[in-house]
DNA sequence: CTTTATTTGTGCGTATGTATC
DNA sequence: AGATACATACGCACAAATAAA
């Protein structure tokens, strides 16, 4: 690994020691000279080729780690974090095809489905009486394998009942609708909030308890806007980035 | 087996006894015969209310704590929560306009603003060549005095030379660029992520570290398309919640 | 500053009804 | 039928945090 990897450091150029530090790791990581997952180089070694105090690495690392592009652990090294997964919410977002087109393979495992009654938030979302009868869905979403989202869903129940049986073989709840004659759905509102993983979410989600979860209220409707579901969506934070569709 | 019940509680009606103490809480709410900000009969006194044990309330006062209808404050009390302010993202947000619309006052606090170089990121971001010179503005917003959201604003330097003085004194970006001939911008891309809050940033938005943020990185662009500022906002998650406009 | 009362948080034990094997 | 597991509900006691005296 030669330093010619890497710009040029110059002392006069008027930009500060540490930025350059961080700029020229960000350019190899943006190159793929250094990918996700991988180890960079330690910081004696970095502070050696770019000819500056560790201290200096340091400021530059410690940039590079506020903006999520690298994560340090102590005793072990500072690694390259693997860019979230891109999530697009618009007015058509189906968690099978935005996975499919990411080259992943997307899979709902039904985790409970129990027959129960709206409470007053879930009548208004479904626009039905509270106390009427709701399909009370939860669901795990992996993209190979790897669980991206803890979701629970509402359904009206006269019309989708026994839905839990097949959204259980085909892992996938727009499939499942079809088997019911809709074909075609859309987001009627989402509303985004975040706060820690409790104990229980953490154990689905394969994460530590406390960690970040990006919290999705969606509610969709068919073509003639009733509505279809109510579906509240945990996502693990850092492995997915939420990109607001036009 | 005796009848000095409570109204509204009934022991064989098949709905659990927590779930009926969470669903009459939830209607005072609802019903605003508790405000946001109110504490709440302590726990013994509701549990004499409704003639079960304690252990039972809190379960129900653990299922509105989970759905963030109220926060439990050891020693102190049950308080009822604020609703989070809607935040809307769409093609045309402005900060100022959304608080007027809600009736608060928005005020933009300017922290810092230095000139800078775009690193690989903003100039992406902004279609400008690396290195090329930026205004870098730090700022805190508020409505009616409460700190929303911190934001770390780039815009390209030739064009806004001068903006951040009077962002200073106007609180608005949308004002500031008035003064540069720019009536009017759009959206081009909205990225959406959460994390817990460094010191620094707990600091400035008066909040303890380590409580959640809504992170959300955005481009605007001017009339022709081309991109005026990338702004990577830091919202206290538990005072907004983001709305998606269609 | 100390003391005291109030209030939430936690633990353990007991009992019961309901599924499930 | 029996055994087991699980969720629900109750009772008592004490710890920890807060607020008022």
């Amino acid at each position: 690994m030669t330093a010619s990897e890497s710009k040029v450091f110059s002392r006069a150029s008027g930009l500060a020691a540490w930025k350059q530090v961080a700029d020229s790791i960000e350019a190899d990581i943006a190159a793929g000279r250094i990918s996700p997952g991988d180890r960079i180089a330690p910081e004696a070694q970095l502070a050696e080729r770019f000819g500056v105090n560790r201290h200096t690495v340091r400021r530059g690392l410690a940039d590079l780690a506020e903006r999520g592009l690298v994560r340090a652990t102590q005793g072990s090294g500072t690694f390259v974090e693997a860019r979230p997964l891109a999530y697009p919410i618009g007015l058509k977002t189906r968690f099978s095809e935005v996975m499919a087109k990411a080259g992943k393979e997307a899979r709902g495992e039904l985790v409970s489905a129990e027959h129960g009654n709206a409470d007053a938030a879930t009548a208004e979302a479904l626009k039905i009486k509270p106390g009427a009868p709701v399909l009370d869905m939860l669901t795990v979403n992996r993209a190979d394998g790897v669980p991206l989202s803890l979701a629970r869903t509402f359904l009206p129940l006269p019309r989708f009942l026994g839905l839990e049986q097949i959204f259980a073989t085909k892992g996938s709840l727009t499939k499942a609708y079809k088997k019911f004659g809709l074909d075609d759905y859309k987001r009627l509102s989402t509303r985004i909030t975040a706060r820690p993983a409790a104990a229980d979410e953490a154990q689905m989600l394969d994460i530590a308890p406390g960690r970040t979860l990006l919290i999705i209220n969606a509610i969709n409707v068919d073509m003639d806007g009733k509505p279809i579901q109510s579906t509240l969506s945990r996502f693990v934070a850092d492995r997915v980035e939420l990109v607001v569709e036009r």
